[in-house]
RNA sequence: GGUCCCUUCGUCUAUCGGUUAGGACGCCAGGUUUUCAACCUGGAAAGAGGGGUUCGAUUCCCCUAGGGACUGCCA
């Protein structure tokens, strides 16, 4: 269509942590952008200084950091703004487009009240709309848009298509409040027309709220964004994500140790569909990611698929990025970082690992044999595998082991043969020579194990256990 | 109350008037198996209800029901 440079923006208000609706809200603008060769601006609406914290702000930026969504240039601050906003707010003051309302907040309230009570519009109809200046008290006063009360407006959106509403159902929305203070609907149009941004991607919860925005920019004659509002992530009853629900928090996901890529896909999925495309890359979500591929019903938080999906991409992530990611992890919860030895270990035994982890605890979990170093302590289930007549077997099959070639053909021949000559299987033997070599019932296959640790300290490990 | 939005298997979704309504997750059964994870085969499982339009509706329109959002000198 056109050829202006695509601009869009997340305007997180820092009053508590990064919502996972509204990561995902932030995950839709930065895919729309990156695809576009756009530019991803994030603006902090702290505007509201009782509730807005600097801590919140910074668990937002931690937040889509981890997400890896990164943002273009510095942090736009809306409250550093606000000068600004009044400006347009007596501009409009001037042009006409706004009016001083001196009504005050009790009759307003009074006001509304009787209309509650009277099932009647609770819309207030300021009497001072058109009062002249001569006219006017020496009070104090809100400015309000003066807004059309005939006719309708319709607003094209991407998601939801055309939306009409009947102008008379639009209020005169205060632009500044009676200390001379921009309000948030004031500010969001004023900034978004500021930074140039050319697609608001935000929740549907903020339909309503544009068709009340799109007055300011009709007083002020500015390009109007497309807009594009997209449903609310549900939990798995159906009602608004909650705390009951469980998680809410992007911090609470990277906490339980699921991938960034995972969530990213995920979130991805859940709203938005490119045929029936469940598992892909970041690269693929760019090539295929766009705006008509959003649905217009809410979807509801499925943990087990998410579980699923990150399993994948573990599942596909190169080697040496999943240990860093790890790494990560482990720092981000306050765990003891890993060794240099472990790290290496860890790194080693990879393959294994990732091929049968669907989240990092669990992959960790697996991983506990190149984690811990000998003397090896046993778990319960661990020792129960270890009763004497498994001792003595696996104490066969050492002196094996000095000498057999170090591959995994050679080592399941072996094991395989200790197996048939005391007439059992090898499932028998995996048992406790997995309890031998890892202490855990969990794990890696045992040839795997024993390959990552090499000769001398399998063997030690099973004389450890045989002993 | 008013305005607006939404409604396909349990869940996420495909379908852009004509399909035995497809896929994925989950679930069930069986298989494989060295624990876990994975894998293989099969299975149950959906168009909210009612009217239209049409040769033909999941698809287009209307109504009803259910759900949601907004309705602040919060953002």
């Amino acid at each position: 269509m056109s050829n202006t440079p695509v601009v869009t923006r997340f305007a997180p208000s820092p009053t508590g942590a990064l919502h996972i609706g509204s990561a995902r809200t932030a995950l839709f603008n930065w895919l729309y952008a990156r695809a576009n060769g756009g530019t991803f601006l994030l603006r902090i609406e702290d505007t509201d200084k009782a509730r807005s914290s600097d801590e919140n702000t910074q668990a937002i930026l931690d937040g889509l950091t981890w997400l890896g969504l990164e943002w273009d240039g510095a942090p736009i601050s809306q409250a550093a703004n606000a000068d600004r906003h009044a400006d347009v707010a007596h501009q409009m003051l001037a042009d006409g487009t706004a009016y001083k309302c001196f009504s005050t907040q009790d009759e307003i309230e009074a006001f509304r009240e009787d209309a509650r009570a009277n099932k009647t519009s609770t819309l207030f109809r300021s009497p001072w709309r058109d009062v002249a200046e001569a006219d006017q008290p020496d009070l104090p006063f809100v400015v309000r848009v003066k807004a059309p009360r005939d006719g309708s407006t319709t607003l094209t959106d991407r998601v939801q298509g055309d939306v009409t509403w009947q102008n008379d159902q639009l209020d005169d929305m205060i632009l500044l409040r009676s200390d001379g203070t921009p309000v948030y609907m004031l500010a969001v149009v004023v900034d978004d027309h500021d930074m140039g941004v050319t697609h608001v991607v935000r929740g549907d919860d903020h339909l309503a709220n544009a068709f009340r925005q799109n007055m300011i920019y009709d007083a002020m004659g500015w390009d109007k964004p497309i807009l594009a509002h997209i449903p609310l992530i549900f939990g798995p009853d159906g009602k608004k994500l909650s705390k009951r629900h469980g998680a809410t928090g992007a911090a609470e996901y990277q906490a339980m140790g699921y991938p960034a890529a995972g969530m990213r896909n995920y979130l991805t999925r859940l709203g938005w569909s490119h045929g029936d495309d469940e598992f892909f890359t970041d690269a693929q979500a760019l090539e295929w990611f766009d705006l008509d591929g959003i649905g217009k019903s809410p979807a509801r938080f499925d943990t087990k698929k998410l579980e699923n999906i990150c399993g994948q991409h573990i599942a596909i992530t190169d080697d040496a990025a999943l240990r860093h990611e790890i790494a990560a992890f482990l720092t981000a919860t306050g765990a003891p970082a890993l060794t240099s030895h472990q790290s290496d270990g860890l790194l080693a035994a990879m393959p294994s690992l990732k091929e049968r982890s669907k989240t990092f605890p669990e992959l960790l979990e697996k991983a506990y044999f190149v984690l811990t170093s000998r003397p090896i302590t046993p778990d319960e289930k661990s020792v129960k595998m270890l009763d004497d007549v498994h001792k003595s077997i696996l104490s066969e099959l050492t002196p094996q082991l000095q000498t057999v070639s170090w591959s995994r053909e050679d080592l399941e021949g072996i094991v395989g043969a200790l197996a048939t000559a005391h007439d059992t299987k090898l499932g028998k033997l995996a048992g406790p020579l997995r309890a031998a070599l890892a202490g855990r019932s969990v794990s890696p296959s045992v040839f795997d194990m024993m390959l990552v640790l090499g000769r001398d300290e399998t063997i030690a490990r099973i004389n450890d256990a045989a002993a």
